[in-house]
DNA sequence: TAGATTGTTAATCGATTAACAATC
DNA sequence: TAGATTGTTAATCGATTAACAATC
């Protein structure tokens, strides 16, 4: 179902719309109200023609000549991601990358605000990491429950990934944010982002490789 | 140019590879030495076609009525990735993302080798985090180019971001892992591999919408 | 041998790029 | 008006999926 001319969105798309929010933000910024699909395509190297076609998904219509209204399509992105109402999320998994996570400056303009922490370490739990409590993960699927937390993200080791996942599950959380290198198994009606570093490394390791090669290293 | 059998690979395939390996390793664990397309398939819920294609890039070979040969594969995988040969890295930048990535026990397996930290704060420079030493940032480009570090890591604020990357051009430095929300400008030379969690939230922001949508909330 | 599993060739699907009419 | 820039329709490109012959 569609509401106010939103078009489906592949998920290339959805990933390039961030930067075109950081862009139009730094733009508005800097006192222009209006902006061509060509002036975007050149400050991120896309094609103008692709970014046309990514605007679009908003419902946003630019003008012939003149371009488009930057506070217009600041608004209909951030309402296109959700990312103008706040909603609440768990993190599970207070080591040093859910540390980085929890002080993570992005979610609060990303609409995603974390209310607790849980760990099963002892000596973590009841500590105060940049405002948010770290709470015994036994806890985690009764108060998920409690408050209607929506949104998981677990940064905690694989080997106890699916266990979280579980009891994320039980609780009625409905989206899971993995950096764990685990694929989960949940129901078809929770949604699993995974976010495994690995991915980009390989990417970055087999280019490194590629160019080695051709220089005759 | 390509040797020892290896086929030209899609990102889409090579971003797969590592979860390959991990469930690879997982087989060999269990002392299975023989393992099918099928069987990978649907541990890592994908298609037994999609996964022979993607091991095809490796060079091996399985053989009908068996399967692939674990240890080949994984030797074959590790070589084609550049994991097996250890390659230093500097990161940039020593908050909470950068500790985490100094920490992250993945660069091991994976390659690479986190040998100095650069920051700009004077409270940090001189400290040892897990075992690798934070330098004044205005070190870096000399350092990289004395010690002929090829992996630059950006963990630092956008802001700082592009004037981290010049001095890691400079440096000689020829492949860098991004984290900051930005576009860098670099010469066609280098490598550059964006790692934005905005991306990915929102994916998740998204999808979450789309499903609170059609239960009709 | 018969059957399972492979690698390859062809078909489908989806995303990007190109061409161009519409319009401010 | 003339020209710049949009949105749309068509063409291209690349990746996934399907079909099937080869083979252990």
């Amino acid at each position: 179902m569609e509401a106010m001319g939103q078009k489906s969105a592949s998920i290339q798309t959805i990933r390039r719309l961030p930067a075109y929010l950081v862009l139009l933000r730094k733009v508005l910024h800097n006192g222009r109200d209006v902006v061509s699909s060509a002036t975007i395509g050149n400050m991120l190297q896309l094609d103008a023609i692709q970014v046309r076609k990514d605007l679009a998904v908003t419902g946003i219509e630019g003008k012939p000549k003149v371009g488009y209204m930057v506070t217009e399509l600041i608004e209909a992105i951030e309402n296109f991601l959700g990312w103008n109402n706040t909603k609440e999320a768990f993190i599970a998994g207070v080591g040093n990358l859910g540390r980085a996570l929890i002080g993570y400056p992005g979610f609060a303009k990303h609409g995603v605000k974390v209310i607790a922490a849980f760990d099963d370490d002892e000596r973590i739990i009841g500590q105060d990491i940049s405002g948010v409590e770290v709470l015994p993960i036994g806890k985690l699927s009764e108060l998920a429950e409690r408050m209607h937390v929506k949104i998981g993200i677990i940064a905690a080791p694989a080997e106890a990934a699916q266990a979280i996942a579980d009891s994320m599950v039980e609780g009625g959380i409905r989206a899971i944010w993995n950096f764990a290198p685990v694929k989960l198994s949940v129901p078809t009606t929770v949604i699993v982002q995974d976010e495994d570093l690995a991915q980009g490394l390989a990417v970055l390791s087999y280019k490194l490789g590629q160019i080695s090669k051709e220089v005759g290293v």
